[in-house]
DNA sequence: AACAGTTTTAAACGATTGTATTAAACGGAG
DNA sequence: CTCCGTTTAATACAATCGTTTAAAACTGTT
């Protein structure tokens, strides 16, 4: 513990803003290794060397490794998550001053579509809805334990509406509900433009498969997913016919 | 490379069974531990610890730790999707049978049933549908290479007759709801039984928390997403009225 | 009992990991 | 210029990684 929080907090910086560049070097560094490679196989020592700084500097300026996963992660999902939190908020708002329930749809937008916008926004965050796709499922309990803190207040906000959104289902039924939802989005974060998949199946980027299209096709699919009546597909798979339409 | 293949191939044992023992424990142990710790981070000294065996037990037997997870899969992944393949295939006997196109319903349980199914067949195989849905969103390229070569057959099938259940879908849109439900699923693996989510908003397991309510849960979710008219809910956000109903 | 093949053991290999240390280079203020 | 705080640099550290080696222990057969 040695040199404990020796992050510079004097900024008084003027010319070349170089400490600045250091750190950011490293945050875009560390963001497109830990989104290729994982947050354990992504060395210090490759995070350093990519930014094109000495290998003590993640120690430097984040503490430790550790550290610097929670500042990509804050980068990226503290604005996220705001955004996310303030479309949500104004959406109940709007609800309330009509005296309706909230909406599904709209909701499921607000979480679904900050997160993949992030896709096509050419600078580096361009990589990081795979790393948090990633993430989400990452055995690793510090990266667990960071992707729970910052999601929480987004989780809790999303339980409560969606609830609100479906009258008479259960908690239990809304929860896994939307457990389904951040399944999909993930995959969609991992699989959209990822180059393992080019060819198995999906043969052009489409004349529309831009994000847009992604995100249409991710509310549509939980849209209906989430709204579907449950139970109404057990035992009927001999006598009834095959299809209706 | 040194000794290549020094696997034990001339299968006399008839005594004790020790070596087929020593592997299975292997498998067990390493199929615990890729669970809990993910590929890189669960150590060989790990797994032969908990397996109770020697250091080098897995390179005798296994030749090296990626044999060893390609082995651990293929035990699961071997007959789970021997089983998917089967049933898939059942499924268009019969709707060739009365020359009708198959049904998305039954295609999708049984894609996902055999899987969750494993979760409560009592012995270790219980813990292989989370390290599985891990592996679908793991970093390392070991894994992707290996759990990819293994899916593909189920994947074409599944991409083929999901595209005749939904006529007049494009392959390219049957591609991402296909992919949707794999992510949802993939999410249910690690969610179900997660020590993790209790209390986040699902207090009991409920009367009903078994694999069963989870499977119908799964299935009346993607059912109704892939079977979405696609492209509904564009462009509604501003101008109408924030609710219908 | 002596042998041959298989399995297990203990020890060590070189490589790589995250972090700590210490000194050198830098840059504006006095 | 000199000084001082900040940043960079090279190097070393202990720990752990996957794998290899060679000898010991065990097995059933002759």
């Amino acid at each position: 513990m040695g040199r404990q929080a020796a992050a510079p907090e004097s900024r008084k910086l003027s010319a070349g803003e170089t400490a600045e560049d250091a750190r950011t070097h490293i945050l875009d560094a560390a963001e497109a290794l830990f989104e290729n490679e994982g947050y354990r196989a992504a060395s210090v020592r490759a995070i350093t060397a990519k930014a094109g700084v000495n290998l003590a500097a993640i120690n430097y300026y984040f503490g430790n490794k550790e550290a610097l996963l929670e500042a990509v992660c804050q980068r990226r999902l503290g604005p996220l998550n705001e955004a996310r939190l303030r479309k949500l908020k104004e959406i109940r708002a709007g609800a309330r001053r009509v005296g309706r329930k909230v909406e599904l749809q709209p909701v499921l937008r607000a979480f679904m579509a900050p997160a993949l916008l992030l896709k096509e926004s050419g600078g580096s965050a361009a990589g990081f809805p795979a790393l948090f796709g990633r993430a989400l499922a990452d055995p690793d309990d510090t990266v667990q334990r960071i992707i729970f803190k910052m999601m929480k207040p987004v989780h809790q906000l999303m339980l409560e509406m969606m609830g609100e959104a479906l009258p008479g289902v259960s908690r239990e039924e809304v929860f896994w509900r939307y457990q389904f939802v951040i399944g999909a989005m993930a995959r969609a974060t991992r699989v959209y433009k990822n180059p393992r998949f080019r060819g198995a199946g999906l043969e052009d980027p489409g004349p529309e498969g831009g994000v847009n299209t992604l995100i249409d096709r991710l509310v549509s699919f939980t849209l209906a997913g989430a709204q579907a009546a449950p139970g109404m597909n057990i035992k009927c798979k001999k006598n009834s016919a095959p299809e209706s339409i």
